[in-house]
Order: structure tokens, then sequence, then C-alpha cells
RNA sequence: GGGCCUAUAGGCUAGUGGCAAACCACCUCGUUUACACCGAGGACUCGGCAGUUCGAUCCUGCCUAGGCCCACCA
């Protein structure tokens, strides 16, 4: 009798097998072709979460079953650690402040951080099994990865796509650092209209705005060209109040009539429609607030307060002035920073941009040329790329990342790009191998660093350029780019235009787009506290039942996380493992011989499982696991072990001479059940593979085998580089199905009658049916427990 | 404001132009050679309105609700 699965022994035993036979380590000479995935690196922000357990799974599913079916499965792994995320990790975990210390000092703290936190962080993934070569391993900012990136700015420079522009950014005055438009989010804030009194010669007109403080950056008064009210004022100059200089007013269609008192003062750069204005009128850029977030010089006496600050003075004064007219308590949307949540303000500041405006066209066909698996999820890439507005930022004025390659040459100012072959390079300490054109032999580093997506837009690059040179070139377009959907917008999306930019052509043919995981139908976060930590669930469950969970929904759908879907997968694995036991008590005196004559009820059974097979198969070529998984569940539970297993029974038991046919599908049914449900739940089925079904002379490592008799006969060292099992059998089984139906028509009356299942019974059946079954009428004897079956109408007796 | 997705039993999910399904929970019964983490059975359901159709849960349109992405935000 064997013991119960104890999950979390088995779990970490397996861990350790897979990691020291090498089983899922890549092998360039292995036949096949090349399956290669451009696994998605997580950002080291913290620990896993269970949305990462969610989408890994799922990725993972459709690597195991490539690898079974013979392709050559690349699968690497990488973690993204530079920049922001992690340097903030760093801060809070090491309680100190990045521009506090100096920059050399606080990247050797984030990388000594990195040392000692990875390995830990890198065994969440090993934990719910995924399936990578985990020796084909990257950090987006080590070495190897910042001479990719480096290259790429190269590149890209190369062919004009670089620039450096003085431009009103996007800036995060918390942070200290340029803001990309994929690193906003909307927020609702509170805040305050106020209406102002502007003079125009000796007439008042009333503006309202919620950001006083930028009185001094007023370059504009706009009305809108039909509005009536306002039409006296054209041409006019309006003194800006308590700083006492003129501006003019003038006529433009952004002026909304119905928005506050109806004419907007435009000041740069309040918003992003003061940069509009700015551009379309020519109007004089004025800075009133710094990068720190405090007042400007603009700001005379306000100057050196930060902005609330300012704002509070600003109003209290335009109060004692009789200015103010007016104040609302109004609840709008602002933008900010998603990494702090802070507000986001516009700054004249020189930064580094990657054009691409000019190719939206491309980029939608681009995006045409990929399967996307589900295929809605492509709307969001063109409907991202139509609304492009701005070429990529991509410099952060932070101080843990990729360094831009570059120096000012400290006479002429020119840019001076690093050589190809000196990256990567830290333009802090290293110089450039040639004098700038000037003559001059001094040079300024470039302090920022590339923005994460740079970097890690290079991801099939990084991983593939980790190989020999040789086999570089099989690997490239990947077959495969699994991630979720919150950021086709930039990691998907950057990738593809790089790639096209740089080689020509899309990095790989397949995407496969997760959802997330919903806690009562809202979208998990930490700001919400709606967490699951899949550490607990693991540990309570297991990573087999964690998987199982992580099937239950298809491909791109969220799922909502629920502890009962847990414990079904708890109880299905309970039952892989007693069902498996069960077969190999029936089989100790089994050959592995195919026997002469496979019993008509055995066949019919096997065509059964071969369209599962088919089916099976069908699924995972669509992405489909979770139809897989529901199928090859239903199949095991009630045909194999509801029906078939019952079936047999008797056969086996009683020693009757065609036992050895019920053997025999059992041992293969049984196998290939498993072999179904390996990428779904790689350890129990490993599990039970190696206590049954491997050949123990190829078990070395694994520990002995369980029953005393019986060999398993198998070669492979795990079943995940098995053979993926194949369907050649077709057929009708209308016998077997009108079995079945008898057989639970039979258990019906039985449960009716309140009897056992077991109780011996004298069945009749239509003369019709006893033709139809005449081949497995002993087998219907057997399982319905039947002392005789009789030509009649339908009718159970009890004996 | 634009877009995408979703709406099926008490809960979570399948699915089909013609009997609506699995699992959990619930109720009844059984259970001594794998499994009480079992087996047999029961009960309950297609968001609303219109259209196409012999027939719509499924196709079309509108509405409602929720989620997500984007834009706007003086």
């Amino acid at each position: 009798m064997a013991e119960n699965y104890d999950f979390k022994q088995v779990e970490e035993k397996i861990i350790k097998f897979w990691e020291k036979e090498n089983v899922f380590k890549f092998n360039p000479n292995k036949k096949g072709q090349v399956y290669a995935i451009d696994t998605p690196p997580p950002t080291v922000s913290g620990k896993m979460h269970i949305g990462h357990a969610f989408s890994y799974s799922q990725q993972d599913f459709l690597a195991r079953y490539h690898r079974m079916k013979g392709d050559n499965v690349f699968y690497p792994f990488g973690t993204d650690d530079n920049g922001l995320p992690t340097e903030r990790l760093v801060e809070k975990t090491k309680n100190v402040h990045a521009k506090d210390m100096s920059r050399e000092d606080f990247i050797k703290l984030c990388m000594e951080f990195l040392k000692e936190e990875l390995p830990r962080f890198i065994h969440g993934w090993k934990r719910i099994g995924v399936s990578s070569d985990f020796d084909i391993y990257y950090s987006t900012i080590n070495e190897h990865s910042r001479r990719i990136s480096q290259w790429s700015f190269l590149d890209l420079h190369k062919k004009n796509r670089i620039y450096r522009k003085d431009a009103p950014a996007m800036w995060c005055p918390e942070c200290q650092t340029g803001v990309s438009q994929v690193e906003i989010k909307d927020k609702e804030i509170e805040s305050t209209f106020n209406t102002i009194i502007f003079k125009v010669g000796k007439e008042n007109i009333k503006i309202a705005t919620t950001r006083p403080e930028f009185l001094p950056a007023c370059v504009a008064i706009f009305y809108h060209p039909d509005d009536k009210r306002f039409k006296s004022l054209k041409g006019k100059k309006a003194k800006v109040p308590l700083f006492d200089f003129e501006v003019p007013i003038l006529e433009d269609k952004r002026a909304d009539p119905e928005k506050g008192t109806g004419i907007v003062m435009c000041c740069t750069f309040g918003d992003q429609t003061d940069m509009e204005w700015q551009k379309a009128h020519n109007l004089p850029i004025k800075e009133a607030i710094t990068p720190n977030g405090k007042m400007s010089e603009l700001a005379g006496k306000y100057n050196g307060l930060n902005i609330k600050e300012a704002r509070e003075k600003i109003i209290h004064d335009l109060k004692d002035a009789g200015l103010l007219t007016e104040q609302k308590k109004i609840s709008h949307f602002v933008n900010v920073h998603e990494r702090c949540g802070k507000e986001i303000e516009f700054i004249k500041s020189k930064q580094w941009f990657v054009k691409y405006l000019d190719l939206r066209e491309d980029m939608l066909k681009w995006g045409a040329k990929l399967k996307w698996h589900p295929e809605f999820m492509k709307t969001r890439y063109d409907n991202w790329v139509k609304g492009l507005q701005w070429d990529w930022l991509i410099s952060n004025q932070r101080y843990f990342g990729v360094p831009f390659p570059v120096w000012y040459c400290k006479k002429c100012g020119e840019a001076i790009l690093a050589e190809e072959k000196q990256l990567p390079v830290n333009p802090l300490k290293d110089k450039p191998l040639k004098k700038c054109k000037c003559g001059n032999n001094e040079f300024i580093p470039e302090k920022d660093i590339l923005n994460t997506w740079f970097t890690s837009s290079m991801s099939p690059q990084i991983a593939i350029k980790l190989m020999p040179d040789s086999i570089q070139k099989n690997l490239f377009p990947m077959a495969l780019r699994p991630q979720a959907h919150e950021i086709i917008t930039f990691w998907l999306f950057n990738t593809v235009f790089k790639s096209n930019i740089h080689f020509g052509k899309n990095p790989w043919e397949n995407v496969m787009i997760s959802g997330f995981v919903t806690l009562e139908g809202e979208k998990m976060s930490k700001s919400k506290g709606n967490v699951v930590e899949p550490s607990e669930v693991i540990d309570k469950y297991g990573a087999d039942a964690l998987r199982f969970w992580a099937a239950g929904s298809r491909l791109g759908e969220d799922l909502d996380y629920q502890e009962k879907d847990l414990v079904t997968g708890k109880r299905f694995i309970t039952k892989l493992w007693n069902a498996s036991n069960f077969v190999f008590m029936n089989l100790k005196d089994y050959n592995h011989k195919k026997p002469k004559k496979i019993e008509k009820i055995d066949e019919l059974f096997l065509i059964k499982l071969n369209s599962l097979i088919k089916n099976c198969t069908e699924h995972f070529e669509e992405y489909e696991y979770s139809k897989a998984k529901s199928e090859a569940e239903k199949f095991f539970w009630s045909m194999f072990c509801d029906n078939y297993l019952e079936i047999v029974k008797k056969r086996i038991y009683e020693n009757k001479e065609n036992k050895e046919s019920a053997q025999y599908v059992l041992y293969h049914s049984l196998f290939s059940i498993l072999k179904l449900m390996a990428p779904l739940m790689p350890f129990i089925t490993e599990e039970i593979y190696q206590l049954y079904f491997k050949n123990p002379k190829n078990s070395s490592n694994f520990g002995t085998q369980k029953t005393s008799g019986f060999l398993g006969n198998e070669k492979e060292k795990s079943i995940h580089i098995s053979q993926w099992p194949s369907f050649e059998k077709e057929g009708k089984t209308d016998e077997l199905d009108l079995f079945i139906e008898i057989l639970s028509k039979v258990r019906q009356e039985k449960t009716k009658a309140q009897k056992s299942m077991k109780a011996e019974i004298i069945l009749s059946i239509e003369k019709e049916n006893m033709k139809k079954l005449k081949d497995i009428l002993g087998d219907l004897k057997d399982v319905t427990n039947a002392k005789e079956i009789k030509e009649d109408s339908f009718k159970v007796e009890f004996v």
C-alpha cells in the first residue's frame, strides 16, 4: 500500500533532480526544430506575486508541450534589475536615499544587494516549475546586457533615430527624473478652481485656474474664436496679477467656452495643451518651476518655495489684493508618475529621444505580421500606435542603470559617442578613444541612464548572444514572446520597433498574452492590499495545484483567485497518485510484451484515448491549454477511473487469461494520460514516472522504485523529455458508448434501490443491444456484477 | 470622449443557430481487495430590449453593469 503523496518533499526533490540531471538544458546540437522563447525577465522589485505565478505557469505549459513534441526548446531566464524599481527596493530595504550617497557607492550597494537577493528571487520561479534553462541567464544590468543596450543606442544613432533636444519633458519632481509617456498614470485629486482677475486696461477679466503658481510663467490668454463674450478683447493685452507684466490675448479652438470662465491662461508649461499653444503660436518659454520642484527666479518673491507653498502664498496674496473672486473645490484627474504617485510637471530640459513617430504606418504592419494569441490583443497594440503623440524619451536622471555611451566636449559641447569596440562603457570612468573634432581632449560625461525599456526591449538579443556565434542565427527570430497584456504598449511594442530598425524583421513569430489575477473581480495590487502570496499557496497546496488553477482560464482571460480551485487541484493530484498506485499494484506480473490479442473493450477504450490525445494536441497547438486540461481531467476521472478501471478490475483480480490485454492497456493509457498532464502538472507526473515507468537502470539519481517485481521500461530520464503521445488509432466507439450508457443505468438502479454498487444482479437488456454488445458482454457482466445477462427489456433484478 | 474584453447555477468557469455542461458548495443515498481527497443520483441558470430566423444563450443593433487600455483634464 503506497503512502500518501507528500507534495512538499517531492517537489523540492524534483527541482533538484531536474537541475542535477540538466533535464532542461538547451542543447544546440539536438535535432528538432528550434523553439526559442523570449522569456519575460521579471522586475526585481520585491517578491514574486500571484500574477507572476499565473502567467509564467501558462507560458511554461507551452514550453513543456513543445519540448515533449520534440522541438529543441530555447528557454532562457533573465531578471530585469536595472533602473528605478530596483533602486526603490534597495532604498527601502537598506533604508538609504540614493541622492544622499555618491553615485558609485549607491551602484555598489545595488549590486551587492542583487547578489544576495537574486538567488532567492529566482528560486520562486523554480518553485512553480518553470522549465527554463537557468544557466542561460542574464540580468539587464550586467556587462553583457549593458553592451547590447549601448550597442542599440549606437546603432539607432547611426540610423538617424536618436536625437537630443531641449524640450518640455514630463518630469517627476519627487524622483527627479524625466518620465516617459508609459510611466504616467491618472490619479483623481482634490483641487481648487481659483477665479483670478486679470486687468485689460480698466476692464477686469476673470480666469479660472487650479495652478495659480504658474502665473509668473503666463505667456498668453486664449478664448475660443466663436465665443462672442470675449471678441472685444482680441489683440489687447492683459496684465498678469501680482507679477505685473502683460501678455497677449489670442484666439484658439482648443479653448473650451464651457470650462471655467471660458477664457484661459497659457503658462509654459502647466499641461500638454500649454505646450501645443506654445508651439502653435510661437510663444516664449518661461520656466516657473525648477527640476527639483521649487519655484524659479522668475517667481520673484516666491523664488525657492516648493510648488504647494507657492500656490498657498500666491492665493493668499491674491486674496489680499482683492484679485481672487471665487474658490471652488473640484476633484479632477491629473497625470502622476506611476512609480511614486506624485504629480508630473513639464519642464524644459535636455533629453535624449528616439525618433519614431514617422514610422506609425510601419509599426502597424509589423504588428499585423505577428501571430497574436489571443487575437484580440492585437487591437491594443494598434490603438497604442495610432495614439502615439511624442517620440520616445529614453533618458532617466537616475543612478542605477545602463549609462549612455556618450560624452560632451568640454570646449565645443559636441556629443561624442563611444565606439562599438569599447562597449560596455561607463562615461563617468572611461574616456572616448579619440579627441573631439575640435581638437579638445577634455570631456564631460553624460550622467543620465537609459530607460529600462530601452534595455529590456533588447531581450531577444541579450538572451541569444549568450550562445556561441554559430548557432545564434537559428534562434532568431524567436518562436514566441509570452507576456502580460499591460505591457503590450511598452515592452512588446518597443521590442518590435527595435528589432525592425536594427535587423529589419520582427523579433518573434508568435506572442501569447496572459490575463491577470483578480480577487473578487478586482485586479490584485499592493495598493489595494488584496494580494495573495504564491509562496503561501505553494506551501499549502503545492506547485502542481497552483498550476492546475492557472490552467483553468483561457489564454488572455483574467482569472479570479479562489482557494476552492486550489483544493480541486490538490484533489486531482491525489486521484492521479491513487490511480497510479492502483494500476501498478495490478501490473506486478506485467512483462511489457504486447499481448497476442487485445480484447475488444480494451481496443475501444484505446480509441477513446486516442481521440483525447488528438484533441489535447490540437488544443496545445492553439495555445488552448485550458481546454486540454479540462478534457484530460474529465477523461482521466470518469472514463479512466470510474469506468475503465472498474471494467478491468475483475479480469485482473480473478486472474483471467485475457488479463494481459488489460494490463497492456492500463500501462499505456495511464502513461499517455500522464504525458498529457505533464506540461500542466510537472511534479506529480514526474514522480509517478520515476517511481513506476522509468527503467530502474536509468534512475540512478532518483532513488529506488516502489513496486517490487514490476520493472518500468522507459528509457528517458524524465517524463518531460519523453515523447508526446501520438495518435494513430481512429474509429467508432458506438459499442463502448452504449456499454457505458447501460452501465450508468445499472448504477442508477442500484442507487435507487439503495444497494451497494457491488450488489449482485440479474441484468436484462434489449435484444438489439445484446447483439451490439456481443463482444463485450463478459465485461458488462463483470463491471455490473451480474450473475447473468438476459434478453428482455432493460431491467435490474437483485439477487 | 475613443477602443478592447466580459456578462451562463449560490460561487468560479466550459459551450452550441435546434436536450445547456464541468467543478466547488448544497440535498439524498451507497461505500469492507486505489481513493471517504471515493462512488451513484438530485436541485437550480444563458444581464435587459429589439431585429434576423421555422427556431437565438449563440448572429446583428441598442441599452445596462463591470474590468482594462488610451485620450482629455484652465
